[in-house]
DNA sequence: ATTTGTGAAGGGTTTCACAGCG
DNA sequence: CGCTGTGAAACCCTTCACAAAT
């Protein structure tokens, strides 16, 4: 019994929406808005999940559980669908964000136009180095590490991002957790410990190299006997957002 | 019938690794590495598993995909363990890397001194911009997207790293994929289509947000009848390497 | 006594295949 | 007739619980 696991997620509404959905949600968003720009009324989910490099059904149950949007023989309609997986992901709301740690890293992320599409929005940078302090970088004033909880309150911010060297990154972290930030996105490479209610997510470049090369190796070891390398298809293929793919 | 599926992985061994288990692998790597440095020579799959934010029995399952490593009654060698999982990642091998776009990103990405842990190794910077070639970054010079098909064959080079806008990353990808690369590590915000035996892992920043996005406000949205915010625990919890955690 | 390694049970995710609707 | 929406099957991953080893 490792903790009774509070009461599971009784959240109501009308089916949960699965963890692996969610994570390809924002994929078809990317592929609808643009069709959306293209002027392109209707897709049918066969084609919607060519361009998301995806299985047509895998699709489909993805966007069952959001509700029945589609018309049987047609497909469905992209700006309603656009707008659906939009709320279903609460990009409707508005979500202010603080970036702590203006490294190469940091200063990439702060330039990062629009930071992603609207929903989000940075609102403040952070340092520990006091000479950083003042400078401008991507439209915004940096600000001292100290300032932190003070920024938090003053724009209600919700998102964290974690852009400091390993060995700051949890104390970091837990001034952002103490200060009700629920929503960390750690690029730091360590391993962050929360408590109950925060939702961690990393981007870890060493770790993706990793698991690249472990497939590296898997296919070196391969050409053994017949010699059959690339039997096959050109058809899309893509590593899936869950990280997790083939 | 979609296809006949080859001849799924007969790669030989003992049980081929599960991709699950592979994206842990990085995780406990780092963390006996840290351990190891720290003069620690044993540790219990309990401890390790706290350290990397695991339970220890799926630690357990992980590590007995490589073989029996442990001692009963004792626990893991760390150095021995180091050792047997990189040789499961392939770390032992060298990988040659190329990033191709040195922008604010591509920029980051080159400083990261050592890139990663050993094993991989930045040989060349390419960018489209003829103002940037020539100029030194991280120790690199840059080089024109015109030589890249040059610079692979030259440095048999296995793993590409993609930094570009997202305009010009399918483009980049076919011409890495035409010179024999197999390996891709895609920054850019798109879909890549790349051919049967080609492994393409991404990162993308706006789809972490959005995911973060939709917890924040399923949290909300919690906030209801009993007013039951933040019960318990202050236990280690982290966002799984698999994308999908909770 | 302690801790690993693992069958077996339990969930979750993907794929299949087709009924149902437009 | 075409395409969606979905039960059912298959697969993968996690968790449990304990026998086996030191």
């Amino acid at each position: 019994m490792p903790v009774p696991r509070a009461a599971a997620s009784r959240t109501g509404r009308r089916g949960v929406i699965p963890e692996a959905t969610v994570a390809r949600l924002p994929v078809y968003l990317r592929v609808l808005t643009a069709l959306a720009e293209g002027g392109v009324g209707t897709v049918s989910s066969e084609g919607l999940a060519g361009m998301a490099g995806v299985g047509s059904a895998k699709l489909r149950k993805d966007l069952s559980h959001l509700g029945s949007y589609g018309t049987r023989g047609v497909g469905y309609d992209v700006d309603y669908l656009v707008y659906q997986i939009s709320r279903a992901l609460g990009l409707t709301q508005h979500y202010p964000v603080v970036i702590i740690g203006v490294g190469n890293l940091g200063h990439a992320l702060a330039n990062y136009a629009g930071f992603a599409t609207r929903g989000f929005q940075t609102v403040a940078l952070v340092d520990a180095d006091p000479r950083r302090v003042g400078e401008s970088v991507g439209g915004h004033e940096i600000h001292h590490l100290d300032d932190l909880e003070m920024l938090v309150k003053e724009h209600e911010i919700s998102i964290g991002v974690i852009a400091t060297p390993a060995t700051a990154a949890q104390d970091v972290c837990d001034r952002l957790v103490a200060c009700g930030v629920t929503s960390v996105l750690n690029f730091a490479p360590v391993v962050l410990a929360v408590p109950d209610g925060v939702e961690v997510r990393k981007v870890d470049l060493s770790i993706e190299l990793q698991i690249l090369a472990f497939h590296e190796q898997r296919k070196a070891a391969g050409v053994t006997a017949s010699g059959t390398a690339l039997p096959d298809g050109v058809r899309a293929a893509v590593a899936d957002p869950t990280g997790v793919a083939r």
